[in-house]
Order: C-alpha cells, then sequence, then structure tokens
DNA sequence: CAATAATTTTAATCTAGATTAAAATAATGC
DNA sequence: GCATTATTTTAATCTAGATTAAAATTATTG
C-alpha cells in the first residue's frame, strides 16, 4: 500500500478543495454553490470530491474548521506578541485581515452556519463565541492597562469583527486592492479605540 | 369589480411577505430559504406567494428595492438635516442602523446579490455603488469642512458600512439588544472619525 | 512488469423544492 | 342573495443538484 507520500498527495488535494469551496461559499453561499461549482475550479467531476468528503455540509464545516483554527491562531499570536490591550487588538485586526484578503482565499464563511447541521452547528457556534469572548478580553484588558478608551466592548467587539467578516463581500481578489486593505483597515478599525 | 379597498388589502399582504422573506433570507440565505418557509410563517401556502410575486427570485429582488429605497430616504434624510459632515455621517449611521433593528424588521439582505439575475443584480450593484459613494461624499464634505479627520474615505466607508451589514448576523430580534445597538453603535462607529 | 491501492469518471438514482393548473373558498358590489 | 372578482389551496409537474455504485484510469510498490 501507499505510504506517507500518498498522505501527503491526499492532504494537498483536499486543501485545494476546501479552498475552492470555501471561496464559491464565500460568493454564492452554501445553497447557492453547487459542487460542480466547486469541481469545476479544480478540473475535476463533482463526483470525485465524495473521495475526499462525506458530504456537502461536511465540506462547509470542513471550511469552518480551518476558519477557526486560522482564527484562534491569530488571536493567540496577536496575545503573545503584544504588549498592550491596544497593541493585542490592533495585531488582531491586522492577522484578521490578513486572512481575509491573503492567498490563503477568503478562509471564513461566517455567513453559512445556518447551513450547518446541529452538532457542527452547536460546535461553530461555541467555538465563534469563545473567539468573540477571547477579543473582548483583548478589549478589556486595554481598558485597564489604559491603552483603550473605556467602552462597551461588547458592542464595539461586534463593530470591529463585522468590519472584517463583510470585507469579502466587496473585495473581489485584487491584488492592488488587497494591498490598500492590508495597510488601511487595522488604522481605521482601532482609530476609535485609541486613549488619551 | 373591487376597488380601492382591495387594493390597499393586496398591497397590505404584499408587505407582510415581503417582510417575511426578507427576514428569511437574512437567517437562511437565499437559496436556503424555500418558498415554504417564508409562507409558513404567514399561515399560509407556499403556492399562495405566487399570487403577490411572480417567482422567487422577484421575492428577493423586491426585497432589495425596498431596502434601497429605505437606504435612499435615510442617506436623504441625514444629507438635509445634518449641518456638518459629522453629523451627516453620524446621522446617517442612526438612520441606517434603525433599519437593521427596527420593527419593520431587517430588510436589508445585501448578501445575497448574486442570487440576482443579470438584470436584477445589475440594477441592484449600480443603487448600491451610489449609496456608496454618496456615503463617501459625506465623509469628504466632513473633511473639507474639517468636522472629520483626513482618510481614506473608501476604505473607511467600507469598514463603516460592513459594521452595519454584519448585524444582522448576531443580532436576534431582542428588544432590550436592538435598543442597546441603537444606543451605542453611532457613537462607536463615528469615534474614529472625530476630528480634532 | 505484475499486483495492489488510490483517484477519478460515467452513468444512474433520489429528493427537495420551485412552479403551474385547476378547483375551492372568501370577499365585494349591486 | 347573486354574480363577479380576489385570494388561497390542493394536487400535479418539472428540474437542479446531491448522492451512490460500478467501472475506468492512474499511481505505487515490490
Amino acid at each position: 500500500m501507499a505510504r506517507k507520500a500518498d498522505e501527503t498527495r491526499f492532504e494537498m488535494q483536499r486543501h485545494r478543495i476546501l479552498k475552492a469551496a470555501a471561496s464559491c461559499f464565500n460568493q454564492k453561499g452554501y445553497s447557492g454553490t453547487s459542487l460542480k461549482d466547486v469541481s469545476r475550479h479544480l478540473g475535476l467531476t463533482d463526483a470525485a470530491l465524495y473521495y475526499y468528503v462525506r458530504n456537502k455540509e461536511e465540506l462547509v464545516y470542513q471550511c469552518y474548521l480551518r476558519a477557526a483554527e486560522l482564527g484562534r491562531e491569530a488571536m493567540e499570536r496577536a496575545v503573545r506578541d503584544g504588549a498592550t490591550g491596544f497593541q493585542q487588538a490592533h495585531l488582531y485586526i491586522q492577522y484578521h485581515v490578513e486572512i481575509m484578503v491573503g492567498d490563503e482565499g477568503p478562509v471564513a464563511i461566517m455567513s453559512e452556519i445556518p447551513s450547518l447541521k446541529r452538532d457542527h452547528r452547536n460546535e461553530i457556534l461555541e467555538v465563534s463565541r469563545r473567539h468573540s469572548a477571547s477579543f473582548e478580553k483583548i478589549l478589556e484588558r486595554g481598558i485597564a492597562d489604559g491603552s483603550i478608551d473605556p467602552c462597551d466592548v461588547r458592542m464595539t467587539g461586534n463593530a470591529i469583527m463585522g468590519s472584517i467578516n463583510w470585507i469579502p463581500k466587496w473585495f473581489h481578489g485584487k491584488a492592488d486592492m488587497a494591498a490598500e486593505i492590508r495597510s488601511k483597515f487595522p488604522a481605521i478599525l482601532t482609530r476609535g479605540l485609541k486613549s488619551g
């Protein structure tokens, strides 16, 4: 039987598929994209996808897991690398924006949660809650250490996250636009936080 | 034959339907909501909807027209009532937020544009472009009159709009939450604009 | 190269949900 | 109350797209 080499081949293909799927879901929504839409992007048949994934729902679910993974990483790095709450918030926004516009493609299809089946949905909702909570913690930290002006962290968190999550709705992959977003968005979103 | 009374009856029912549809589309997306989903909310049969609307696509389209109408109104009122650019921006955000959380229901399903057929899509995209442009004009006005700090109006506009458009993803109709959003969001979104 | 495992395709199914037609019910004007 | 028009339902269609099974192709390994 085949060993490590195959494992890698399989994983690579699977990764390509998830990436293509995430991109489609982002553009057309879950129910709006057919498996043929996804497979066409890869020069495959729709049936081929079933070799990599149990069914369509599993496909979004995997996209979400990947998005959650990337999000968690971004959060961790931000908390590790930032000295003050403000810096952590700034870094997190920077990393999150990067996920949205980077060449990894838009991994995060945060709008499709209703399409998940109950167990998966609950899991993702839970992860998502924790994620929001972490960001609010950062804001609180900033308020405590004086780097961020006192504010309602729940609302402020939602406002900032929404801004970023909405990016895929108007950003369509042009490289120069990506650069612009990367360079300007973080400053715009944190300007309102700055204290002093 | 029936006259004005019926006209009104018809219009009222049609309005209820559009409202229910918008709400469903917001929760589950266009392809994710069946006509049965919509009709169930109203105690009707799915077939009944066809008396009011040519087909499903027409339904989203009408929702969009209504959303666009409300958006335009909000923009006009804001421009009329605000003295400075900053005030206009603040008012517009306030009105826009109100549309999202008000009892009119979430009219704006700005994510479903890809589901529209070409003509309708182009029309809505055009309207949407004009709308964004109007908001950017407000920001420029504010910069010119000194009430808003110089900034990239394109990016800033997108950031603010995104925040608001994302609200339906996490706001689920609880009245006290609506009040909180209404009272806090505008300040949060404009804090970063303030000059001086 | 032969044999086995991995990957993809072709060709059916199967189902949900949009759409339609005809019939039934409710409302209205006279 | 009758006749007409408005509204809704019931009962079929019709179709796109998800899913599956079996066959074909491609890699891998010894």
